[in-house]
RNA sequence: GGCUCCGUCGUCUAGUGGUUAGGACACUACCCUUUCACGGUAGUAAUGCGGGUUCGAAUCCCGCCGGAGUCACCA
């Protein structure tokens, strides 16, 4: 019988969801679900320098926004708690000790060092605290001298090899390894140390992790040798990248270009559900279809880890909001007032028809922060040059606008239903009777309502969501400034 | 700098020895049209370079070049 498949996502508290984290959180996520298997969440807070406070809830709500369903985690416990890393201090001390026993690791008092890297010259940790005789051990620990306790890695010539189910076999000379710590001197044991033990003791067998542990991952195995255990199946992800705007250099995505936080895309109205889509295929593609839009059931049905690419991308925002705009026109009017609501509100609070609005502007935005300046001028009418109305390629004067309006509000004061197949109608019979193009009318009354040289929609679709009296009175406000 | 990895249109990618090198974003043109969008049609655009192997190479091998990652008591 085939094991079950356990994937975990393990962030570190920082305060924000990096977006190349929750794809690493994704792929995860798929992974196991795609297997049928089981996800965890387990919190990697063994940086008590790095702690941020609240934000574990950032990653929970992150997680629940984009519908990614952990079946073990720090708020909903499960049977390999606790899931907190901050929790299991004594574990991780216990297991360092057997590490000791069997000589795989051992006691260093050489105290905080200076990281030593001057012009490309790099020095590692080198001392004969391994020799220390168990005397001598003894009194430094009662003497309650500090100390770390770090792994024995080989000093030989040979080399290791693992294998990557994304870039193959990785092999690594051990005069590149050298002895990592394992336990600070804190108390507290480091990333190389604990995700290892918790790894094991959760059973996890789908390791997911971004490019930067493809090297360390060959000493890591030497660590599950030392204790016995089983090798997880490793994926290591390619690295999602940007260009600098500054140099034109393509580089890893991080903080200093720009927004890479999910709470920042979203307060830019993109929607999660896109964000999701458009980060799964950051790396991955599904077989050789040309399928671009997945949701998150269909990701599980077809996301298989096999099919992770090993080149590192560059995060498009076109494309992302290409995307975004994709899933707004296809929301239904009662979600898409749900989401906008928000962004319209910020510049609307005059009663407007709310459903015909929503129809011009679903259309007309790709993130939702673009709504407020689209849609100002209907807040209230904008001063304008009244000299625009007179347009030669629309075919009008100063003298045409004036009799248009004068005689537009004549007819617009006569239609019952105020929408907008009733008015284009209305207005357009009037051109016809006027002996004009219907252009030049539509000008002259767009303008006119909007104060506005571009706007959502045509004239008579603005109006419908001004109301009668709304637009009658600006056409009015108008037709007044001509005389 | 050592080590490791990567290299198809500007970007995301399909392609696993024989394709007119396909799709998507972006861009351009045209159509639609009450401005702007949406939508539709068409177009520009790629195998980093140099050697092999082969009847034949984006695909296999070697070298070079370019890019990235890593070298912490951070993860």
């Amino acid at each position: 019988m085939k094991k079950e498949v356990v994937s975990r996502y393990a962030p570190s508290p920082t305060g924000y969801m990096h977006i190349g984290n929750l794809r690493t959180c994704l792929y995860e996520y798929l992974t196991a679900k795609h297997a049928g298997g089981k996800f965890i969440l387990r919190i990697e807070d063994t940086d008590r320098n790095r702690f941020v406070a609240d934000s574990e809830q950032v990653i929970f709500d992150t997680l629940h926004a984009c519908n990614i369903k952990y079946d073990e985690g720090p708020d909903i416990g499960g049977k390999n708690g606790p899931y907190r890393q901050s929790e299991r201090l004594d574990i991780y001390k216990e297991y360092a000790r057997k590490l000791i026993d069997n000589k795989s690791a051992y006691y260093c008092f050489c105290g905080e060092e200076e990281k030593t890297e001057v012009e490309g010259e790099f020095t590692v940790h080198h001392c004969d605290c391994a020799k220390l005789s168990k005397a001598e051990i003894e009194k430094k620990l009662t003497a309650k001298t500090p100390y770390v306790i770090r792994f024995n890695a080989p000093k030989d010539d040979k080399s290791t090899t693992y294998h990557d189910n994304v870039f193959g076999d990785i092999t690594v000379s051990h005069k590149e390894m050298y002895d990592i710590v394992l336990l600070k001197s804190d108390g507290y044991p480091t990333y190389n140390f604990c995700h290892i033990v918790d790894d094991h003791l959760m059973g996890v067998t789908h390791v997911l992790r971004g490019n930067e542990y493809l090297m360390t991952t060959a000493l890591y195995t030497l660590i599950y040798k030392a204790f016995g255990w089983t090798l997880p199946e490793y994926y290591h992800l390619p690295i999602i990248m940007t260009v600098d705007k500054e140099t034109g250099k393509i580089v890893k995505f991080s903080k200093r270009h720009g927004s890479v936080a999910f709470r920042d895309f979203v307060e830019a109205g993109y929607l999660p559900e896109a964000l999701i889509n458009y980060i799964a295929l950051l790396g991955w593609h599904l077989g050789n279809s040309d399928e671009e839009f997945f949701t998150m059931e269909e990701l599980i049905k077809v996301f298989d880890p096999k099919d992770i690419r090993k080149s590192s991308s560059v995060f498009d925002y076109e494309k992302l909001k290409w995307m975004n705009a994709k899933y707004l026109t296809q929301m239904n009017l009662k979600d898409f007032y749900k989401v906008a609501k928000p962004f319209i509100e910020k510049v609307l609070n005059k009663t407007v028809n709310m459903d015909a609005l929503l129809k011009l502007i679903q259309p007309r935005v790709q993130i939702l922060s673009e709504i407020p300046e689209k849609i100002e001028f209907f807040e209230k009418l904008p001063d304008f040059d009244i000299n625009l109305l007179a347009n030669d390629k629309k075919k009008t004067t100063l003298e045409i606008a004036k009799n248009v309006l004068t005689k537009s509000l004549e007819v617009l004061g006569k239609v019952k239903d105020w929408n907008n197949d009733n008015l284009f109608e209305a207005l357009n019979s009037l051109a016809t009777e006027m002996g004009l193009k219907a252009m030049s009318v539509m000008w002259v009354i767009r303008l006119s309502v909007s104060g506005s040289l571009v706007t959502v929609g045509g004239a008579t679709e603005i109006m419908e969501v001004l109301g009668k009296d709304e637009s009658i009175a600006r056409l009015k406000s108008t037709l007044a400034r001509i005389k």
